[in-house]
DNA sequence: TGGGGTTACGCAAACGTTTACTAAACGAGC
DNA sequence: GCTCGTTTAGTAAACGTTTGCGTAACCCCA
């Protein structure tokens, strides 16, 4: 491999003449200029990274920390973040927060002696820990979460968004809504939109009913069969993530009923699991790539630490219809 | 940030011993390893990867490149890619192969500037440019995809693994079994899965009727008319896909058909995918996050430059059944 | 043609490690 | 008590960049 030192001898200049043109900056002649160019072209030459990191103290390497590697959520976050920082010259490196704290803390840490340009938390809160773990002087910001302190965030308003998504419901007729709520203590974005439900119903005069799951696909069915025992009147489902959701479909179907004839069932945040599923699941919309790419930007551009709120959506397809007679 | 020296002039020894007890060599007492440790500690001293990189000419990255980021198939392999990455110190790197070879090898020198400690390819075969691309000492190996030519891979074989999915179908009776085959350009996979079809129905003087998709989930459903109308009778599909499986198996739901009474479908992969599908889709598995942990083994174990077949499975749900009577 | 201002470029130190080399200290055997 | 071998430890160079500082060369105008 070759170095600035090779490439300023074949072009006949000095490694800090390389170095300027390398990084573009002024100081020397067209003429020069076009040597070293072909002086890097003749020996292939790539700046060493770690080098050149270790001189200006940051690389551009992005973190990402998911809960899952493999959660669809995850993944389409992901597909933005590397699509904004490949076009900017950076990298994504991996990390998982399922594991507990403690390892989200030893993620930050390497991420730290990386240099890391910045790192992105998706769908989990900042703690201070993290916050320290990090270093200050790096840049963290959650994805897919509503930051409860002071931490920069992009997310969309889920408390609304639940509300919005009852409502919908509501209007199509139904009375009896239950709700497929998921873990408040892995991802407390759950909470919150608990309390958007919550408020919709109440603040149309109708009962709750409501069964914890876990967000995953097979949280689903069985907390379903509760909803189903505790109110059999039920003609709308709201679940809290898509595979709940997905699975609830599956799971009514499986048990005789007809989505959206009998039953109706609605989604959340239009994964790819979405539409896996038939009918295709209705479901609130979050813009999930975009807030991905604005991430990144947002760790690239040190001036804003400012939080961002994204506008929600609903999305409307086979699994959801306005109320059976009857 | 403390560095060696502070730690050393906090411990009252030199850099290069901080620097042995650090990484467990030889050459100091006790008593100094128990100071060195305090001090350690009482600076929260961590190595800077940059600088040990750049000296050592290894960095504990491993990168991992997959079609799309958000790929059914590619998480999981890539969640067994991270867990052992992670036990063994290792931070992953992501990339993404579906933009052009072009970009690959760009990612590869990327990761060669990082000094990487090896690279997996996932679903992807790897070109003689890209290891070029990514110099000749770091190891680099294909996971999902069983390679042509002398470099190291993880996969099945599969194509006696479509040979054996494909005989399950005749096994169960089916007559008339149409192929819904991937984009045999962009994962080569896909022309050898096609390879085992056509042997089983041959060898079973079965006619064969295929048509194309991309492997991708819209893909499914257009291929599927396609197939029917070519061959009204068909009484399976097999899918060389999940997510073509799933929306086979909405498509035909859709259609009036019912799965698997009318028709049987077959996937391939066992991914999320195919449970997330009522009736659940009968697949052919492949072992992909142990693929994921093996080709990390393989990576940091510099002799074995072997690739491995690891053994493939069917696994039936409900989306398969016996032929229906007429 | 000479002087001031600008431009082009090189020198060398620094970033935080690792590691060959060297030297001091120590213990043991005679 | 001397020598020798072993253990413990320090010195300094090197890894491949970037960048502040200094200087030679150049340009323009009086």
């Amino acid at each position: 491999m070759a170095t600035i030192r090779d490439v300023a001898r074949y072009a006949g200049v000095s490694p800090a003449t390389v170095s300027r043109v390398v990084n573009g900056l002024v100081g020397y002649s067209l003429a020069t200029q076009k040597r070293v160019e072909g002086a890097i072209l003749a020996l292939d030459y790539e700046p060493d990274t770690l080098a050149r990191g270790l001189k200006t103290k940051q690389t551009s390497v992005i973190g990402v920390l998911a809960p899952l590697v493999s959660d669809a959520l995850a993944s389409e976050v992901m597909t933005g973040v590397e699509n904004a920082a490949r076009q900017r010259g950076y990298s994504v490196m991996l990390g998982r927060t399922g594991l507990g704290s403690a390892h989200v803390a030893g993620y930050l840490r390497t991420l730290r002696t990386y240099r890391s340009a910045g790192v992105i938390l998706i769908s989990a809160a900042i703690t201070p820990d993290m916050r320290r773990a990090l270093g200050a002087n790096v840049p963290l910001i959650a994805v897919a979460i509503r930051d409860q302190s002071h931490f920069p965030s992009i997310a969309i308003d889920d408390e609304q968004a639940a509300y919005d998504g009852t409502r919908y419901l509501i209007d199509l007729g139904h009375r009896h809504i239950g709700l497929l709520a998921g873990d408040p203590n892995s991802v407390l974005v759950n909470t919150v939109r608990e309390l958007g439900y919550l408020r919709a119903m109440t603040d149309a005069g109708l009962p709750t009913v409501l069964e914890q799951g876990n967000s995953l696909y097979d949280s689903g069915p069985p907390a379903l069969r509760r909803l189903l025992e505790r109110d059999p009147l039920l003609t709308a489902v709201f679940a809290l993530s898509d595979e709940m959701g997905a699975s609830a479909v599956n799971e009514l179907q499986r048990s005789g009923r007809r989505v959206p004839d009998d039953i109706s069932v609605l989604g959340f945040d239009n994964t790819r699991t979405s539409q896996h599923v038939y009918p295709a699941l209705s479901t609130v919309s979050q813009p999930l790539e975009e807030m991905g790419e604005l991430a990144v930007e947002h760790l690239l551009s040190a001036g804003n630490s400012r939080s961002r709120i994204l506008l929600h959506a609903l999305v409307t397809r086979g699994s959801t219809a306005p109320v059976p007679p009857g």
